[in-house]
DNA sequence: TCTCATAATTAGGATGCCCTTATATTAACT
DNA sequence: AGTTAATATAAGGGCATCCTAATTATGAGA
């Protein structure tokens, strides 16, 4: 029986916002983090002003909001604790890729160091969630890795599917349809004018994807020379 | 991604609360619900105006609060996936009592059916928590058990316990730690003058356990002659 | 340099849930 | 029947988060 409340949460999820929109520290604009809440800019803007009070992060008025070591670490805490669940959603409850999402996004806020580190040992300390993306480690730093949105590439060029961001639900959906997975083998066979959708040879298969949607897919280069 | 409101947590709460304190359907004093919520009686009153007026229960003035048809469902399914979240967090992660009751009274509120549902056959659909609570079917009535707290036990009576009555997590932690555990075979040897603690056997080792404490456990009786 | 779209802020509200203090109502016991 | 303790309600607030509408400040491009 714990208290009612959940002042934490918001605190949270504009966190995590922040985190996963900058993906390489680059300053946020607070307009992108309204929207991708879906709250108004006022609030926004409001909130941002709170989670500077406390430390969290640094607004740069007419230029955007950059997470502090603390915000980035706390940040970094909530993905640890979504990917975990991800994984646990994915792997052994068999759930759909938007489910597994949708729920994450709930149980991510409820879970403390002794069940997160618990989960952790029980899925077996993996490293990456089902949509590819890298864990955070309980402490100590994430790693970047080098990556390229599908819709980058030119027609020709190949590569493996790394990781779906996977800020959007509905995107998930479509994607796990269309069995687009990390390590799928993916190349570009055809860009419609206009940078429109992309006929791709996914893991053999012909597939159409939309640029919105290509744009989602993160990709390692593959060299054309040293593969067979 | 979702709202970053949790209206309905409060509500659960409250509804899981009147399920727990009124075990057979008797009429729950708005001031015990205050007391078990940690909350004033003005608050608690308040609220219990507003689930009326959802269709959730019922109130009768100066008398208590009774749980409707729509109001029992949404506590039983709260019970259910709280009960169920502990089996997996006692079985599978292998936490201690205490912490798989914290955890299991936050988890509770972020599931929904398709990932309770999940859960459930996953963990093998099973019966009861860890503490020996039923855990109710997705649909349909929780069938009531015939118990007996121990503390209504007298000296010489022998039983099983067939669960703990888990309000209390600090209680909880007190009953792990003495290996007391649902199937546990009890017989009571003494009991201490006013009402006092309880000298016990328990599954052959003596223990001595206080009034309140016995309270919380709940017995089948063994009728001392068809046993060993 | 000037204008204009973008970003920020101010002002005024709303909601949900909680609080304390004070006052009314009722049940239940003498 | 009358007193008292328990219960309910009313009045007035607080806090966190969100809203709209109106205003001000800024930076970037013509």
């Amino acid at each position: 029986m714990k208290e009612l409340h959940n002042f934490a949460e918001s605190e949270e999820m504009y966190l995590k916002t922040i985190a996963e929109i900058s993906r390489h520290g680059n300053l946020v604009p607070v307009t992108y983090i309204a929207e991708r809440l879906s709250i108004s800019t006022v609030s926004a803007s409001e909130m941002v002003h709170r989670l500077q009070g406390r430390g969290l992060l640094e607004h740069t008025p007419y230029k955007g909001v950059r997470l502090t070591d603390d915000g980035l670490n706390r940040a970094e805490s909530i993905l640890r604790r979504h990917r975990l669940w991800e994984c646990f959603l994915a792997e052994h409850l068999g759930l759909p890729w938007k489910q597994v999402h949708d729920f994450a996004c709930q149980l991510e806020h409820v879970s403390e160091d002794a069940l997160t580190d618990a989960l952790d040992k029980h899925l077996g300390f993996p490293s990456f969630c089902p949509h590819g993306n890298p864990i955070p480690p309980a402490q100590g730093v994430l790693e970047v890795r080098e990556t390229t949105p599908l819709s980058d590439l030119d027609v020709g060029q190949e590569g493996v599917v790394l990781c779906i961001r996977e800020e959007d639900g509905e995107m998930l959906d479509y994607l796990d349809a269309r069995a687009v997975r990390p390590g799928s083998r993916v190349r570009i066979e055809e860009i419609a004018p206009y940078d429109g959708p992309r006929s791709v040879l996914l893991d053999g298969e012909k597939q159409v994807l939309g640029r919105e949607v290509a744009e989602h897919i993160l990709i390692e280069l593959v060299n054309d020379n040293e593969t067979e």
